[in-house]
Parts: structure tokens; C-alpha cells; sequence
DNA sequence: ACCTTATCTTGACAGTGTCAGGATTATGCG
DNA sequence: CGCATAATCCTGACACTGTCAAGATAAGGT
């Protein structure tokens, strides 16, 4: 009967915060977010996660991070397969839009959100290779600040606006359907064709 | 000696309310806004706006959608006195893009938030008289959908990155710089020329 | 063995949103 | 005018929040 009695020591005590912090996050929104719910949810004292992550805006900042990678991660995963660099600027843009509208709370978290310190060395390293990523991508079509700026706001406007269900014109197609919109809109927002 | 002795009935707290409401906002953003912190902007006391308003839901529906129109209100100013109608959808979106920078708890209210209840009915007339001109400023320049939803993405995500500094590269030139930029980045989502 | 350090808990405090009930004033009706 | 009714606002309470201080427990190094 001593199988797992609690010990003081949790073992993991970070990772679990983090884990039951993006449980937290994706149910109750940033705005909603609790950080004596997410001790509940790691099943830990109230104040246990202040030793780890200082504040609640410690906790979100760390939450950003990593999220910010996943971001990065899931528009790495759609470039893959295609050849054509323009191909692949447009898939960028649809993983843009497909990681804001799965996890939209993760999503606001870091874009649209305060509560993170921006200022972390850490947050501010995930966010710059997203950007630097975005800028090769352009910069192999020939395009330059521009185009950047052009792609880059295309991109946001469309996930921003999906992730919170503001255009719902978008919303009254077939899947296959609004990739083909999305891809044409993409499209439009790259550097004019060198042919 | 009675000079305004605080008489019980307020006179007009409702619209007292809502301008408190709009400097809290303006202060402490979405995320720390406090429906006492208002009251006693105010001067009134913690349960007086759940009469007018039910509870801080309420509040906030009423202020996203005065500021929907607000914010309606500063793409008209900006359209006044262009008669080329493509000019008049740029300067439409400069104006997305200055009430965005110039008030961005506001426009977080109304574009990234879950507080308020955007099933409103008040909210949702507000929402869709800017939609519906949006519509109007496209099919006149001979676009259809997919160019409804190319300028709207484009001046949503430059408008949203710039709430929150996160395109940095734009903040770092002059004012007529910038906005030479954003104007051919609006101009890259405009319908193709009929010409 | 023991002291130091990291980890986690308990308890407290001020602040929050919301509800119930009471106080005060305006309003309509006789 | 007088009065019942309704609208408006306040007081007090409750559960919840984030954060701090102080203590309990365990791990690690010397």
C-alpha cells in the first residue's frame, strides 16, 4: 500500500507546473489563468510554484517560451517536403495560421498578451529564430523589408483573426476550400515572381 | 456650503462608469482590469455598476462595442477627402493601424479578448457595420472575397503586431518612412488594377 | 554524523468579482 | 399633495486570487 504516498519531494516539480500550466492555459484562456488552480492541478501546495517560477508572470514567461518554439516547430514541420521556396513560404504561412487556431490560448499567450515579460533572454531568443526564419524565407525569394513586413502581417492578421473567431466568412467553407483562399491570399503578400 | 455633497443618486453614473471603465483600461490593460478599481475611479461604491452593467462582462460588452465604433469612427476620418477609391482602402487601413497603436487596450478588447460577450447584440451591430463597409470599399474597387479577406488580414496583423511592438523593424524609422512602408504593403492586398 | 541548501507546506494579508439585504431617492398614481 | 412603487446606490459577506513570511521536510556535501 505505499505505492506513490506523496512524497515531499515531488521529483519533477518544474516540468509538472508546466505541464498542468498549459492545461490551465488552453481551459481557461490568459485571461482566466490561475496560478493556485495550476498547483491543484499538479496536485501541490499554493505556493509551491512561486519557488520555481518567482510569480504568476514567471510561470507564463517560461510557458511563453516553450510555446514560442512549439510555434516555430509546427511551421518547420510544414515547410518539410516542399522544394519550391515559394511553396514553402506559403506553407509557413498556413502553419501560422494552423498552430493560432489548435492552440489559441497559447497563441494570444504570445502575441497578444501582457502578462509574460517580454524582456526574458529566453523569450526574446525563441521569438528572434522565428523572425530570422521569416526573413530567409524571404530573402531566397528575392524579396526584402517589404516583403517581410508584408508576408509577416498577412500571416498574423489571418491566424490572429481565426484564433478568435472574427472571420467567419472563413469559417463557412470546406477545409479545401479555405486552403485555397488562404494559399491565394498568402500568395499576394510574396515578393513579386523574378521570372 | 453644499457644493456638490455627493448626493446619492449620482445623476449620470452609467456614463460616469464607462469613461472610468475606458481609463482603467487605458492604464491596466484587459488583463488587470478591476471592476472596483473603476468603481472608486468613480468615487462610487464596489457594487454600484453591477446595476447598470451586471458584472464586469457586461461592463466591458458595452465599453468593446462603444469602442468598435470608436474605432469605425477613425478609418471614416482617415477616408475624408480621398476620392481615388483605392487610396480611400489604404487609408483605411493606416486608420486600422492608428487606432491600433494609438489605443491598443481597446483595440485588444475588441479583437483579443474573451471577456466581453461578443454574442451581444449591440457588440455584433457594431462589428458588422465595420465589416459591411470594409465589403463596400473592396467591391468597388471590382474585388471579391478573397480580397475582402487580403486587406483585412493584412491591416488586422499590421495593426496587431504593432499594439503589441512586436515589429520592431517599423518603430525603428521615421514616421513618413513607415508609413511609405505600410502603404506598399496595403497596396500589395488591393484587388489587382482593373487598368 | 551534521550542517547547509533546496524544496514544499502552512498561514496570513490585501485585493478581486459577485450575491443578499438594507438605505436612499426619484417617480408615477391616487 | 401624499404615498406606494421602483430605481438607484451602499454595506457586508463569501469564496477566490497572488504574494509574502515562516516553518517543515528531505537531499547533498563535507
Amino acid at each position: 500500500m505505499d505505492m506513490a504516498e506523496k512524497p515531499y519531494h515531488h521529483g519533477d516539480l518544474r516540468a509538472a507546473l508546466l505541464a498542468a500550466a498549459e492545461k490551465e492555459l488552453t481551459e481557461k484562456g490568459v485571461e482566466g489563468f490561475s496560478l493556485r488552480s495550476v498547483a491543484k492541478r499538479a496536485g501541490v501546495s499554493h505556493a509551491a510554484p512561486a519557488h520555481h517560477f518567482g510569480d504568476t508572470g514567471g510561470l507564463l514567461t517560461t510557458l511563453a517560451a516553450e510555446g514560442f518554439t512549439q510555434f516555430q516547430n509546427t511551421l518547420d514541420a510544414r515547410e518539410i517536403g516542399a522544394t519550391d521556396p515559394r511553396e514553402k513560404a506559403v506553407r509557413a504561412g498556413l502553419g501560422y495560421l494552423e498552430f493560432a487556431v489548435a492552440r489559441p490560448a497559447l497563441f494570444r499567450l504570445i502575441f497578444s498578451s501582457a502578462r509574460p515579460d517580454f524582456a526574458s533572454a529566453d523569450l526574446i531568443a525563441a521569438a528572434n529564430r522565428a523572425y530570422d526564419h521569416l526573413v530567409e524565407l524571404v530573402t531566397t525569394l528575392g524579396g526584402g523589408e517589404t516583403d517581410v513586413i508584408a508576408l509577416w502581417a498577412t500571416s498574423h492578421g489571418l491566424a490572429d483573426l481565426s484564433a478568435g473567431n472574427k472571420m467567419r466568412t472563413l469559417q463557412g467553407k470546406s477545409r479545401d476550400a479555405r486552403e485555397a483562399l488562404i494559399r491565394a491570399v498568402l500568395m499576394r503578400s510574396l515578393p513579386k515572381d523574378a521570372g
